[in-house]
DNA sequence: ACTATCGGGACCGCCCGTTAGT
DNA sequence: ACTAACGGGCGGTCCCGATAGT
């Protein structure tokens, strides 16, 4: 790579970090391709030289970010001992993807957003979300082998540990100093493994 | 009322509703004024005379959203006997209130979409959440006074609740059909009111 | 005139000194029919109903003044004695025509600025002038007659008379307390005068 | 300068004439943009890309304007010898600032217009104003110390004769054709300039 | 005589993307 | 690779006036 691909690559990578703080801050409708270039100092040509649309820098943006998603499951806590405590740390996982600084959590409306309008975008956003699921499926359906928990259905309760998790972290978003979410999340896991160890498995 | 009266009620009546089918189509910035009157077949003038801009348009829309929430929260179910069956019931209504044409669920999506950015709206917006959580802390401090549930932290049993709620009603709208969600919401509530039902409230 | 009528009228004068004051501060352009109509209390209904358009108003307006300015020139001075003592009158009554309040100076400028574009109007905006002028024109050949001036050109004289006013009128307008104006007159008309009585008339 | 520059500065320019030739014609706000860039046979992109907004097109015609009254008034007759004959040529120039192609005369109303509404634009246009009055006023002190004229107040005198010039300029605007313009000049302008001489300086 | 509702048009500003030029 | 000038068009807002109604 010579010197004027190295620049090259330089701005691409500044135009696409300043154009997710500006999607972040104002989001996709509000951020103009002008705006974008002014703040990351580049020219016009140079933005449309290195991406063919706006459109095209926010599906950058979004595949970056599901790649990045992606790894991050792929590559799960396998740590852990037991089964209990390998989904308590999945568990805790989700709200580690994404952890950022609360600034740019914004960004993520705007991935949901473009993801709900786009149908090819959905497709593609909500296969992290089956993934995770089914590396969940999976572990359970390891713990029920080794007869540490009870014969409940697996993926039913994959879809309540999913479940717990992602409405804690939303709540955790809406009311950050309304409870002490690691503890409640504690409880709230320990609830359901409790349930999933007991042998009927319904009330 | 006379009949200009109700002829203009009509009309904003009119415009409301083709503004909320069009925003949850083509989202806010995607709906031009142009294109809602030419939907709901009115002058630009009628619109303008009706409201005093696109955005107040839109925030009609979303306290009126709002306001039937705080209904619904309020009006609660008062019929069911024991705090647990209560406890199901209102864990149930949560998706109710989203309960609407699937063409035009997406109008939600706008909402948070706009909640995001202006905190204004945020305020507003995540009321019915809180007021939702304390009416069922109100109601699990009741149950454990009865009796009927150990003597756990209501407001962690509430948030909880309403996590599990939230999540499945999230994973619903990802995967409809992934699954038999009242079966389901059945068993992870179960879990939950087991385990706050167990003298030690832990793993 | 019955009640009606009376209160017809009233509504009337109303709405021209509400339109009045309104072009005077935003200028004609810049004062929409709607703005009238709310500083004056009436609908738009009313407006419409007592005026064809947003022109006449403002032709209404400008006729007015004009008349007025008639009324005025037309009852000069016949009080003081010598020509000159006459002359020096006139021409402080120029100012005298547009001593209003300073707040409602501008609609004069916004009734130069329609008479410019309007040709129609142009014609009736100047006839004062010429009339003021002829007035000055007689009055001046009278005192050549009486033998007080000698025997210059009369209109030429004049012409003179109103330049001087007219400049020193502006220049009070633009530079208020730059000079004490009265004094300034007084000493310009003097010398104009003396000019009239000198026997060359010229340098 | 490059090619692109040079185009850049001849789109502006050409962009300002037309501005200033519709102005004229049919006023600010009776201009559109459109209006403009259809006669200036530029897009609208141009027209934004080259000036902020509407007012700021008028906003640089006005401030050629006055740069260009600045510069004639600074470089004022310095050849006449005698003070009589310095003022008398410095009542002239007063015409020749405003002395172009009939057609354009209206964008003066335009100027007036705006300035009377902006404040700041009020300030700076009558700058010119101030300093003509100034330049007049230190010409005739000089004449003073050199004994050409009598000891009269300069800056009364300078007030006078920018009233005169000013008077007489205004009505060969009204009424071109009811005068030999110069010649009434001429005389108006020795019968100041006789007072000035005489000894009393009052009537 | 007066009101409230409505119709349709046009204006300013901006925006996305292209192209001529360096 | 990058810049600056430009093209064409749309969007929100507001405005003048008309009309149906009281």
């Amino acid at each position: 790579m010579n010197k004027n691909q190295k620049r090259s690559q330089a701005t691409r990578s500044h135009i696409l970090a300043t154009a997710e703080f500006c999607f972040g801050r104002t989001g996709y409708d509000g951020t103009s391709v002008s705006r974008i270039c002014q703040e990351a100092n580049v020219s016009k040509g140079a933005f449309y030289h290195h991406f063919d649309s706006k459109q095209a820098v926010f599906l950058a943006l979004l595949e970056r970010w599901l790649a990045n998603m992606d790894e991050e499951i792929t590559g799960l806590s396998d740590d852990a001992i037991g089964v209990s405590d390998k989904l308590l740390g999945m568990a805790r996982i989700i709200g580690q993807i994404l952890q950022v600084p609360n600034d740019e959590l914004l960004i993520y409306q705007e991935y949901l957003n473009q993801a709900v309008r786009v149908p090819e975008l959905w497709q593609k956003s909500i296969q992290p979300y089956f993934q995770y699921r089914e590396t969940l499926t999976a572990l359970i359906s390891e713990g029920v082998k080794e007869g540490e928990l009870a014969p409940n259905d697996p993926k039913t309760a994959a879809i309540l540990i999913v479940a717990m998790a992602l409405g804690l972290l939303i709540q955790g978003f809406l009311d950050p100093d309304g409870a002490d979410w690691d503890m409640v999340t504690e409880q709230g896991m320990g609830f359901l493994i409790a349930g999933f160890k007991a042998p009927t498995g319904g009330r």
